[in-house]
DNA sequence: GTATAGCGATGATCTCTTGTCATCGTCATC
DNA sequence: GATGACGATGACAAGAGATCATCGCTATAC
């Protein structure tokens, strides 16, 4: 390594000396460098004619040479590489997360990361089950995802990243109903057992109520033009609604239950890639966005 | 360099203790040089879980290591191609000729470098003064050059490898001339005024020949038509000869004029490419092998 | 729970590498 | 023959790098 740097430097130089000077060396040092690196090649690289005159590489050197240029391009490819890994303008992350994630969060936030940092690939997985992308994580298939509620596992560390209260959706043309008591026996419209439907049941079991699903989508707008076309009500998190939709009424529920709160969770003890520092801000930051006054309900008092 | 292997043996055993065993380290040294390289580098390359699981790359080391493999890769490329080279098997020669030389002497050196070392690259350039090799010699644009005569220049060496005696050709239906001293006034075919044409004059003029060239030509198998057409006697180096020409009669000089040596030189003070001295050695043998008596006149004799 | 075994980190120590300094011999030039 | 530029080399100091012994941590076994 110093060895072929010097290799290169009295081949330009066409002296040791001046070698030596350019690389901050003295000449004696340059002098051991090249024995050494002949040592290492098994023949001298450099003819040497004395005097004043220039050194120059023998036919054995030119090739050493031409190696040495090759390995130190390599290196110089890699410290460059490295470099803009490091500060996070080039890399690779994947990412899990679920429906309302994807469709309410991770658009911003990647939309931010692709105008900020052109270099960074952002890759999404999504699953429906908390379940599912824990395993994941922990299967270091993901560098981060997105989840419902707090996870308890010691080798998860995962910050809250948005409380997103529950809402009830009711259609426009009957009197909306608000509070989560009164939901018994109503015809109701809901998600299949997912992590997020089963926090809903839990809540509406707590205030003695078994709800009765008369339709189960995954898909949040289907659940929403269920509602529309007067099927039933319907209780979502707040960022899954089309808050412009006219034909529904979202209200607060009152007594509210439990918000659900979506975390960015890491394995602990996996470093993650720099650009994901980045993410987690950024994802924060459009979290808070979100939960901002200007998001809240606007359609119920219409 | 040393951090880079460690890399690979400890991603590849997933142990820096079983990578220490294989490089013949201790986990103590291992331990330092990852961390030499993480502190090169500016982070972790490794998860270290402790107990007795893997270490993992982090997503910073999986790219480390990519480099780490290329550079390693062009390196051990290089070595390998050093080794070769160094072992003649490869390599690039260039080598200064002329005429006779070119005919009788590099074909069987060529040929035979060519199956015994297929790998080697002979080049020929080609001139008809023996200064213009010498300079080309001197300018390193020659590894080696055949020359006429042995050189008198205290930057060359060089080694005589064949000792060429002129012959006196005569066309078949005359009786032969063979007294260098009586070919004033005849009739002769010369080459134009190279090296070895300068040194045949010379000796005649030492007996008292003034030389009447009725034709000159640098092609050898010329001269030899042009005596065969009866046009006049010639002097040549007797490798120059077609000996298997009926039509020429080729006798020794009586007295003989000083020979012709062929020498191969080399610039002081220039290492050559190890393919130089097989190259060398193998010409001695080609000389050695020209020069028995099977390859004395017969001619004349028959 | 405690014991145990595997693993990496670390401080002390030693060795070998690699730098500098001073000096020498060589070669071209004046 | 003096001079100056150059590379080689021996002595010595500084630093890198290896080993050894030991520590703390984690998972597994009893």
């Amino acid at each position: 390594m110093r060895q072929l740097r010097a290799l290169q430097a009295v081949a330009e130089e066409g002296s040791f000396g001046r070698a030596a000077e350019r690389l901050g060396f003295t000449q004696s040092a340059i002098s051991q460098q090249i024995a050494g690196l002949e040592r290492a090649v098994g023949e001298k690289v450099f003819d040497r004619p004395g005097g004043p005159k220039r050194v120059e590489l023998t036919p054995i050197g030119t090739v050493v040479l031409d190696y040495a240029a090759a390995v130190l391009a390599q290196l110089e490819v890699a410290e460059d590489g490295l470099r803009s890994l490091r500060a996070g303008e080039v890399g690779r992350l994947v990412v899990g997360s679920f429906q309302s994630a994807s469709v309410s969060i991770l658009p911003a936030v990647v939309g931010r990361m692709r105008r900020e940092r052109p270099g960074l690939t952002v890759r999404c997985v999504e699953a429906d089950e908390n379940d599912v992308l824990i395993a994941r994580l922990l299967a270091d298939e993901l560098d981060l995802t997105f989840l419902v509620d707090m996870p308890d596992h010691e080798a998860i560390d995962a910050v809250p990243v948005l409380v997103d209260p529950f809402v009830l959706l009711n259609p426009a043309d009957r009197t909306p109903i608000v509070d989560p008591a009164l939901l018994g026996g109503v015809s109701m419209i809901g998600q299949s057992p997912c992590a997020c439907q089963l926090s809903i049941d839990a809540a509406l079991r707590v205030h003695g109520v078994e709800p009765d699903y008369v339709f189960r989508t995954n898909d949040n707008a289907a659940v929403q033009a269920m509602v529309r076309a007067g099927m039933g009500c319907a209780i979502l998190p707040r960022l899954a609604v089309d808050t412009s939709d006219r034909g529904v009424i979202v209200s607060e529920l009152q007594p509210s239950i439990a918000p659900r709160v979506v975390a960015l969770a890491r394995r602990r003890g996996r470093t993650l890639p720099p650009a994901a520092e980045l993410f987690i801000e950024m994802t924060r930051d459009v979290c808070e966005g979100l939960q901002l006054p200007e998001y809240a309900l606007t359609t119920a008092e219409r």
